[in-house]
DNA sequence: ATGAAAGCGCTAACAG
DNA sequence: CTGTTAGCGCTTTCAT
């Protein structure tokens, strides 16, 4: 480990045989000009060369031998500011701090090099106006893609930074917007599902822990439990929350101590679902006796909680091949495409039929 | 919300007085040109006007208004090939499954567009070797400073690459690095405090999971390890896992399937700790009886396992604080720091005293 | 104090 | 099919 294979950025490598005319300045990394020198050759023909296009082959394999030899690398800026690409793509995430956006997030920036592109995040913090800046301003870096997880998936900007930059949304799809690859949750069956375990368990009093602030109109999710709530003649409240254990627990001791109590939560995200516990634990509430749970991504660890958390398994590698797949076609200019993700209950240990 | 105040990038407001000579292309967004035009200036004053610099007063409110008006934005990419500066700063983890580096890069992700930078995320995934080849790409790609989480500290590599770009190291100091800032954990005392209160409980057999590969030299956590293990008389066993449950649980069923089983781990990451959860309930252990853990992080999760889970609490916003603080030396290319985070033991219920 | 001009390093249109 | 020229949009010297 201790000599690299290749050298590194910046790195001047001086060749041992000083064949070219003048000595070249000692800290500013080998350009493309200085191989095309070295070369005897124009930019352009190395720029070429070292894409392995227009050259014969013999040049592109001096060119190549050249550059390993002084070390140069391309500037990714210099490229980007030439041709218009970047090969970064931008990820908006709407609240970091939910364990599944990490989780994507952690999935999508180990896969982006083998696909020679990296990944620039951003996060919106549950506030939608200023995730609509923050997509603006990867407009201006001329990010390749936008990966959204979009908070207001109904703003009316959406079209415009959708003609300005190919969007991938993530969780749900874009009304306004047009050219747009979207992968979403079936968010339909999964919640029908899960508030009918838990109604079909006995429940007629259920809290639903929703992210996203109380502004926010008409997130799909909520408009599904709405829905089903008025269908089903049972009392749902419907409460939104960040996406952490902390704020979530606070909006569920709350809601816990108001008049006619839900018996039963069902939470949009497992972050959340862990606010629940938190709220037990403080009121002195045992689940599921006491307060039934339901989570909603099957996080690693809510299979270790006490009890474990029922939950929904939403495939993450699917998704993020569809992501990846979205990313790709994006790039190369291909049509919009849809892909539905289904869930998977996770039927653990946190629902019971309440008490009396 | 059907109007945003200001226009998006590329959004080109047509001018209800067209006083300029000829109509510009639709769809191309504005540049510094056609400010400069439209305001009869050179591009050079609407630069500094831009920046509030060098220019009258008046000028600047006046470029700045036109600016507005035309829906003009500065290109990042032309910027920074003409200033060498990106306000990037790359964030390079070790093993974005850990959910202590995924807590760090969020609530970097949270406080970076206050200070006018944003974050450029890679993922080593364990491998020490990648590692040093993405900070390459990130000098590559001129970030203005690079934050590693570095996964072999001691490579000789960290040398050059913070030659060529400012680096702030946290968790681990870059022995080889010169001007650096380090943010080091102080692992000396939350590594022996553990340890202790493992052995004050009784234990003399006892499992260390640290992160990294078998092959990774030295890192300094596991050091401390092997001091202690030595001048206390204990039989104290290394184990290296992925940062993840699964990985861990893997690691750990292993150990104590071996000969002489350690009674207590310790875990140098929460997310590892919860894999000796996970592995106990595979093996239909009980903690604490069985089997005693102690963790590194104090992930919020963490509290309601069952029981809960014996960690430190490493104070995150200080940690971040230094981290920013060093970002903003970096840039403004102060000089060398040192900021040793220390660790509160954070006392639940997952040490007992092991069986007979 | 101000504005024109010369690049930053690369790619994509051109001419040969 | 190869090589040269002209920019990409901005900053920053350098003359005025």
């Amino acid at each position: 480990m201790g000599d690299s294979p290749r050298p590194l950025a910046g790195d001047i490598v001086t060749s041992s045989s000083d064949s070219s005319s003048g000595p070249r300045e000692a800290s500013r990394p080998p350009t493309q000009r200085d191989v095309a020198e070295e070369a005897g050759l124009s930019t352009a023909a190395v720029s070429y060369a070292l894409r392995g296009i227009r050259v014969p082959q013999e040049t592109q394999d001096r060119v190549r031998e050249i550059a390993d030899r002084i070390g140069y690398r391309a500037n990714p800026i210099a490229r980007a500011l030439a041709s218009g690409r970047t090969d970064v793509v931008g990820i908006l995430c709407g609240a970091l701090t939910d364990s599944w956006q990490q989780r994507i997030v952690a999935e999508l920036v180990a896969v982006l090099p083998s696909r020679g592109l990296s990944a620039h995040i951003l996060d919106a913090a549950s506030d939608p106006q200023l995730q609509l800046e923050l997509a603006d301003d990867m407009v201006g870096r001329q990010a390749d893609v936008l990966v959204v997880m979009p908070l207001d998936p109904s703003a009316q900007e959406w079209a415009q930074i959708a003609r300005s930059v190919p969007v991938v949304a993530v969780g749900d799809g874009l009304p306004a917007a047009e050219s747009v690859c979207e992968i979403v949750y079936d968010n339909a069956t999964g919640v029908s599902d899960g508030l009918r375990r838990l109604i079909d368990a006995g429940h007629r009093t259920i809290g639903v822990l929703a992210p996203g602030r109380p502004s926010t109109p008409d997130r799909p999710a909520a408009d599904v439990v709405r829905k089903l709530a008025t269908s089903l003649d049972v009392t749902i409240t419907l409460h939104t929350a960040r996406h952490d254990l902390e704020s979530a627990s606070t909006v569920v001791q709350g809601v816990l101590g108001g008049w006619d109590p839900p018996t039963a939560f069902f939470c949009l995200s497992d972050s959340m679902a862990w606010g629940v516990y938190g709220a037990a634990a403080e009121l002195g509430l045992v689940i599921p006796d006491d307060l039934s749970v339901v989570g909603y991504d099957n996080t690693p660890v809510s299979r270790l909680l006490s009890p474990p958390l029922t939950t929904y398994r939403w495939p993450i590698d699917e998704l993020v091949e569809a992501i990846v797949a979205g990313l790709e076609a994006a790039v190369g200019g291909l049509p919009r495409a849809r892909t539905v993700i289904y869930a998977t209950p996770v039927l653990r240990e946190s629902i019971a039929s309440p008490k009396s």
